[in-house]
DNA sequence: ATCCCGCTTTGACCCAGATCAATCAGCAGA
DNA sequence: TCTGCTGATTGATCTGGGTCAAAGCGGGAT
């Protein structure tokens, strides 16, 4: 049961994210720099890897694994405001605590970075700070995309759009251009209620209507294939206007 | 009825939003080369800035009034996604098109930047890119702090959290620690509902609410008089925590 | 003054999703 | 094989906020 918390220290150059991080632009001498100020954590499915307030001496990017940023009120209603897959940044420069839960949903490797070198680093070399703006930029508008699920979408529009989500960062679809898709749902049902601001229940109950309905197949219970991706994108509610047929 | 669409041109150095804005860590040989791009527009209340899908030539600062981020659903569901006060950046260098409505919401005034030359500025003058850097960040802090008012929070809550949110960010009050506030509410009640994914009968029955606990008072529709606005922090559900009496 | 017209309030009723509760399925350990 | 536990499903009922409908309320134009 227990594992090694240890990843094997690993060279950026064959790093499997290496051009979707932070460190996507940089150059071999600073990619250098920044091996210099690295190092490897691992996580099991379940542990937390910072609570809310609590200080945060690096930042991060996710190399394996699934982790989430989840904010909880005093009567603990939970609101999952952020799902890291890898490539994805966590933590920010300039401020020393996080303010939300950073929890690793499946066994997690984070490719970590002391928080005061980075800093400087930031300031030094300006291809991390631009890609940072880009990758910041780009989970704005995620966030902003995700209020409008929040805000006004229905239950069933909500899984539809986690689904299609998920399916579509998978990297096993994201090079292919096939309208079927199978993939691994990382989160149990507890997670997407927290995510979608559901309750369990009615995630459960909407994805078995999903189910009936033939828009998606089941593998177990964490397993989904999804048969025709522009159906699930019809659901979900989105502008998907390609799906010209036969 | 019509207003002239020009307003002064105006120097950086008198600026109202020089020292929270993108350009507020520019020195001034960095301004200067900022004020041979930028120009002033202004807009009437409920004028449309740019549509979404729309190409956007330029990226800019609100200087005075209030605009508002929207995304719309084909059926006509409306939610808003961003609220911008004095000082808030809209556009996004590296992009054309904006993804979302930009609509003045009161009279609005906006120093707009041209958006080849700001996109060059930003790789010659770190200032710019870093400044950028750290709105972008607040801003994915507030956007997420609003995914959990969406998701979690009752209808009363999503009220009192606007409410505070206007509040604390008024010039009037955020110089002054008085438990007591009054402020203007930009928003028609119809904007409200779309920013808190509620129908605006909610809201209005909301508001009377309040108003009848005593949580507010208002001065005709649009003037709002917290008296105490720790007891408007709790009906938000926060963690106001402070409020210690006497 | 008075008549619009856009915004707001208020009421009556309904329904999607929450809540409460039971059951089930898969899996690790004894 | 059985037992216990965690997560998932399904059912029955309740309710907060949506929907539909009807007034109220200013403020600008005639």
């Amino acid at each position: 049961m227990l594992k090694t918390n240890i990843a094997p220290p690993q060279d950026c150059s064959d790093c499997p994210i290496r051009h979707r991080a932070v460190c996507a632009r940089c150059e071999p001498d600073e990619l250098k720099l920044l091996e210099e100020v690295k190092y490897y954590r691992s996580f099991e499915a379940g542990q937390t890897v910072v609570w809310s307030g609590d200080k945060m001496d690096f930042v991060a990017s996710v190399v394996s694994g699934v982790a989430t940023l989840t904010q909880t009120m005093e009567d603990g209603r939970r609101q999952m405001v952020g799902l890291l897959l890898p490539s994805d940044f966590v933590g920010r420069p300039g401020r020393h605590g996080s303010p939300y839960d950073v929890t690793a949903v499946s066994d997690l490797v984070m490719c970590c970075f002391r928080k005061r070198p980075f800093e400087q680093m930031m300031e030094t070399t300006p291809h991390i700070a631009q890609r940072l703006l880009e990758m910041t930029l780009d989970e704005l508008d995620a966030a902003r995309e995700w209020m409008l699920v929040l805000g006004r979408k229905t239950a069933r529009e909500k899984i539809a759009s986690l689904l299609s989500i998920i399916a579509r960062r998978d990297p096993v679809f994201s090079h292919s251009d096939q309208r079927s898709v199978t993939f691994n749902l990382p989160l149990t049902r507890e997670a997407m209620a927290d995510y979608l601001g559901l309750t369990l229940e009615t995630v459960s109950r909407q994805i078995s209507a999903l189910k009936r309905d033939g828009i998606i197949q089941l593998e177990g219970k964490r397993r989904v294939h999804v048969p025709d991706l522009d159906l699930l994108l019809e659901e979900a509610g989105d502008d998907s206007d390609g799906g010209l047929p036969s």
